[in-house]
DNA sequence: GGAAAAAACTGACTTGAATCAACTATTTTT
DNA sequence: AAAAATAGTTGATTCAAGTCAGTTTTTTCC
């Protein structure tokens, strides 16, 4: 029962931030039945968009912005993904019994979010079959994405940890070596799961190491492929 | 931002026994080329049944047995769920684009599978928008439960997370308080995150303070109400 | 623009839990 | 039934990472 051979390298980002679309799969009149059942609302940086444990009413689309997804219980959070422009959220709520939200969202930065009626989704899922599969394949993609970070929040140290989502980050959501960060270090310990000082101590470290350039909320990736080396045996 | 409601406590069990059948709801025909589209197999105790990495080519439906579905790389294995009799298997490799198993499965009991072809189970998808709402449903428990899960093994201590556990299969598994455990020491710590000689350091104690009793594989949960406490605190 | 509040940072200290290195008990194999 | 292999156990040691307590910097907002 010896495993001899190395699984490929699985995913541990956390920003979810699929290629698949959906809505072009829809019909016409389908098309007409999501706009006039849905709203497209503002929110402002810092706005709980919607509270784990409450009722689901509404998938949402988010449409601009940057928002989180995370656990929380007695005030301990777990930041399950980052989402940008174009994600769909609140999936998890698509479910025969019990419909209660797994999970809350708030806004990193001003939003706009599409609220979907979530008994109107449900109908479209269960009158067009090309569009459930297609969003079996969304689930599917955030799952993957989930054991990723799942296996290195279990399995890795701080460093592997950070240089994940560090990486992660430019790579997903700003696609750029630097960038200015929208999350604060304490947001930064609810992702990879360490304390607040924690972060600061290990991006200190990176930067003495000459891994990263930071001032503050700016940061910039100068060596990627030792981060890589980081994250891989961390 | 602050927050002051407590959300409802998550489900944070390792097994997924879903309540939700599948087969019923395809038609005469679509049973038949399901029928004629997979065949059973029986796996020794201890055997593979699939491995991450490889190229998906079937559904797995355990029709009887005890399986884990767990994450390998470089000799660190994660335990993502065991499973019982009735649960369908390797969903997360219907997906539009890679269709890579994310995970690697292998039997804890000697086991009947019935393996389906893929892409007939994807043609069924696409075709009964009822049979893909249930796979959602199915996806979307499981889901929730990985998410209490991930909560537990990044949130929690040694305690909580044990105590988690031997609840959850005591629950879910056995649906009673005293069993036979099939599972290792090192296979606990695969399921909660924590080495060999921790997880048998912690059942001692859970001993000595008379939280269950345990004569090597065999363990009956004495104090069922301490040990929900303790998962709930620790 | 200045006070108040958050967020970022630092160092000292503590501790939870892994590792290592034996050793024993239990299966499995032949 | 003996040998080999695997699984379980224990104690000693080490170290990663959290906590605490205090300071500085940045942001928010009257």
């Amino acid at each position: 029962m010896k495993q001899t051979i190395e699984p490929k390298v699985i995913l541990n980002c956390s920003v979810f931030d699929y290629e698949l679309s959906w809505y072009e799969l829809l019909t016409e009149n389908e098309k007409v039945l999501i706009d006039e059942h849905s709203v497209s609302l503002s929110f402002r940086k810092g706005e709980t968009v919607c509270k784990q444990g409450a009722f689901a009413s509404h998938i949402f689309f988010l449409e601009e912005g940057l928002v989180k997804v995370y656990l929380e219980e007695k005030n301990k959070n777990l930041i399950l993904t980052l989402s940008t422009s174009k994600s769909l959220l609140g999936l998890a709520s698509i479910y025969e019994g019990n419909n209660k939200l797994p999970y809350s969202i708030t806004t990193y930065t001003d939003s706009k979010i599409r609220m979907i009626d979530l008994p109107i989704f449900i109908q479209l899922i269960k009158q067009n079959a090309e569009f459930a599969y297609r969003i079996i394949s969304i689930l599917n993609e955030s799952t993957a994405q989930m054991y990723g970070r799942f296996f290195s929040l279990t399995q890795k140290q701080l460093h592997g940890r950070l240089a994940d989502i560090l990486l992660c980050i430019a790579n997903r959501i700003f696609k750029s070596k630097s960038f200015e960060l929208p999350l604060s270090r304490a947001d930064l310990g609810d992702l990879t799961g360490m304390s607040t000082e924690s972060v600061i101590r290990m991006m200190k470290e990176f930067k003495d190491d000459g891994l990263i350039e930071m001032h503050c909320k700016n940061i910039e990736l100068l060596n990627i492929s030792r981060l890589e080396r980081i994250s891989e045996f961390g």
